[in-house]
DNA sequence: CATGAATGAGGATTCATTCAT
DNA sequence: GATGAATGAATCCTCATTCAT
């Protein structure tokens, strides 16, 4: 009626967002198959029935929480924009420890998730809308002026560094996953080389 | 005893190889976690017992197919060598499809693996190895004289520059498993960008 | 107190036919297993807590649905009464779509019921009590004198031939059920016998 | 190759009938949406888990038992071929416990087959198939010539008096349900009747 | 060596019922 | 009176692993 949520409403999304909050730390520790609905509902401190009020069943819990994952990556983009070393920045998120920040799922989470995009068709749908958005988001950073904090590349150059950009992005989730004690300054000066690549003139 | 397999070891052997081969089309088509043993053990034309004489355990299974896909991937990277146009060899590589090939894990498998080796220390370590092995290979090869088919790089930016190689593949991985269909020529102009990246001296 | 129903009483008495209304209209078409409390209260238009207040647990919802079939029999007993051709009647009974008539149960409801007879006592017993209601009713017809729409049957006679025709009816929900698309002129010649049998001075 | 069953096959046979057995026996005991398939089990004196290496689901099971129900029907219909009274046998097949018989499903059962026959399609189907065949058998008994054992009816009658007398057989199935201690001779007296109209010429 | 039957713990999910508001 | 969120036991089913033959 009035546009503004009820209680009802905002309860709800409270509850929606606990069990969420929950799923990620549970996918990020056991992950995606081997965390329980049981672990879950116990993370999230409630029985396990109650889950299922809120998400119809363990598979639009992870879509969820892949759809949240637009707005965080969004706000990371946002974030280099204004950065002078887009090489550190990236680094410094390579190292950061997630175990505190939950909302961000690990990167053996992205990975499982990644890989499961390929066998589950609604998680790939979904994972697809991300990376479009996301590719979008830095074509736009990429194409936009330099004096408004962009790059200046033409229009179709940006796009392609965009992509390059995400594979970029991708790799070092992947090398974060696979040899997590990785020394920075080396991967610093490796990843100085590509986004020199991606920003390119 | 004699440094010469007997015919009990060779059996013991290709016995093996039976089992990974089929546990690899498996794990291909369905997943690690989704693929069961009854199904491998069907795949192998076997009992599922008899899988056991031969892996302790499923576990056991991957952690050969892991170990394997270093023979592959350096004679991928020799590959590699004496090619022209590496972005392109890249690209095909993307777009090959492994259906036939059953040697080699498709991306979503490696996206798998690679994500069990934050899960599972001994996963962790096999793949940690294998990396170690790629990374040197690809380095040696960069370092060495352009007359010899390398890239005359010096030590110590080798090192680096296939750092940025593997992050490269690995992107390429991630981004075949979550966009299956993007654009061939689109990704090639992208991976150029990247690659000279690596190859600059 | 006052014998004349409060208020209150009223009410008590509308909210437990809307339940009924309700439960009955959702295991006519989903059967009493797999109707939920939830899906009965959503379809009573309240909340499943509420049905707790009227009624103490599922069973006694059945409970008073059987109940309640006695008067409905009745009523159906006393249709008969005032009808030339039996038969034509039953087969048109066994036709009739019950998709409207919310207060008559379906004959797979009828089955469940009675199967239900043999497992819960209670149910057990009001089921047999309408039994006995129903049969002592249709031999007070077979015995009423033919003037006074009766049949003229003596009464022991008629109380055997009311037995018999509630196999008949029975025997005719059960075809209902098992085979809903019977074919009515087919069935119209197998019910003619059997009903003058039922009725044979 | 041999046409003769392996020993292999024998072995399925044999675990399928012991798993039919405890599940009939269980759905006869606590009906058939009450009886767990850890109940089946452990009546079968096996694990859960084998169940399924020999039937799809729970659903499978009682398929099978209402398919297993067509041969045991029709040697009940050609023992009443030989029959001087078939009133007298109709009831003792009422009065008969079923406690010990255990490939026979009791009333009950058979009342709770029929009503789900009207929710679930493949058991409808596979009923619809019995009565079908049930239905054909006894008109042909019908049909035949009396000094053969049959009744002598014409083609067209004896189809219709097959359907009155499933009516009929139906209809004592659920007396029997409704009213396990109904009189026995009571009920005689009324079969009598009905079948006298079945038979007649 | 090989089989495949058997185990049984564990997983996701449902639902009658309760109770704080 | 009324709500509907919350519970948690129970259900069906899967599958890695074992072991008698």
């Amino acid at each position: 009626m009035t546009g503004v949520p009820s209680v009802a409403e905002s309860h709800k999304q409270q509850q929606r967002e606990r069990i969420l909050k929950a799923a990620t730390r549970c996918f990020v520790r056991e992950g995606f198959h081997s965390a329980s609905m049981a672990t879950i509902a116990a993370t999230a401190g409630m029985s396990p029935g109650l889950i299922y009020r809120y998400f119809e069943n363990k598979n639009a819990i992870i879509l969820a929480i892949i759809e949240s994952q637009l707005a965080i990556i969004q706000q990371r983009v946002r974030e280099m924009r204004s950065t002078d070393d887009l090489a550190t920045t990236l680094v410094d998120y390579f190292e950061s420890q997630d175990a505190e920040d939950v909302e961000s799922i690990s990167a053996p989470l992205f990975m499982e998730m990644s890989a499961e995009a390929a066998r589950d068709p609604e998680i790939g749908a979904a994972i697809h809308r991300i990376d479009l958005a996301v590719r979008a988001e830095l074509a736009d950073w990429l194409a936009r002026s330099p004096d408004k904090g962009g790059h200046g590349l033409a229009p179709e150059i940006a796009r392609q560094r965009a992509l390059a950009f995400v594979i970029l992005i991708d790799g070092l989730k992947a090398r974060k996953t696979r040899e997590p004690d990785l020394d920075r300054a080396c991967l610093k000066r490796a990843v100085d080389a590509l986004v020199a690549a991606v920003l390119e003139r």
